[in-house]
DNA sequence: ATCTTGACTTAGACATTGTCCAATGTAGGA
DNA sequence: TCCTACATTGGACAATGTCTAAGTCAAGAT
């Protein structure tokens, strides 16, 4: 993600104090932040960003590619900087951390043809869940 | 669905009009309704329900294992009668209709040892995205 | 059949997450 | 350096969900 800013320069980003605050949130900690989260993180650079500026920067940025949005319980969405690695994920049901992980195989296939009701299926998502160790050592 | 009252008063439900509306609603077209829209077929029948009832009513199904809680995107939690069939979700990405489907195989093989980072995994969901018959026509 | 009681329901306030808009600011080309 | 289209801001608003205190009622006990 190092080249990220000239990336997206090259393709017409006007490139402003808060569009590179946001994107080295992301590039930082490889976690799964939610939008009020890296816009905790960005405050902390960049103490006047607004709210909305971080929302419209990370949707630009799924538009765009360069970030994937995830939303495994309903509440806040995460962004996951790792887009260019196909990846699924695997969240403990307790605490909530997410790990990114990779499959055996394509999911896709594992639609059969009369299963797809004549959608033109493109993508698919796969969650595992379950406690991961360190909530497993203090139940 | 049918005998679902009488299962749950078996586990100590009180069985009240507004729960047997809510559980009607969802017996009723197999569709996979949010929250909102659930309080609103049910107001049909019970013009005073409430919208807290509503929303304990269908955490307590969840909870008991008779519907699950399908989050395809981000917005509003959907309900998904249908719960006693193991089966994993289709949805169009741009008019958002859901359909159930049944895969191949079991998606948690899909998941190497090295790639459970020691969780305990239990469950995983599987979601499929792409244009349904009726949006590619009308695109 | 009536009583009693703890579980259920209600209305509405509140919380969280996300979107929109008009006014203001500014990056980067001319 | 100046222009201007694009970006940012703050705050109002929207959508979804949660909580609470007070009133109501289902169903077992009498």
């Amino acid at each position: 993600m190092s080249d990220l800013l000239e990336r997206l320069r090259g393709r017409g980003w006007r490139l402003t104090a808060q569009r590179r605050v946001v994107a080295e949130v992301l590039d930082g900690d490889h976690v799964h932040y939610t939008a009020d989260e890296v816009h905790a993180k960005a405050s902390e650079r960049l103490p006047e960003i607004s709210r909305a500026t971080v929302y419209n920067t990370l949707g630009e940025l799924v538009s765009l590619g360069e970030v994937i949005e995830v939303s495994t319980d309903g509440r806040a969405k995460r962004y996951d900087p790792n887009a260019h690695h196909d990846h699924q994920h695997l969240v403990c049901s307790r605490c909530g951390t997410i790990r990114d992980v990779h499959l055996h195989g394509d999911p896709l296939s594992s639609l059969p043809e009369p299963e797809r009701y004549g959608f033109q299926v493109s993508e698919v998502t796969v969650t595992y869940r379950g406690i991961c160790p360190n909530c497993s050592a203090t139940s």
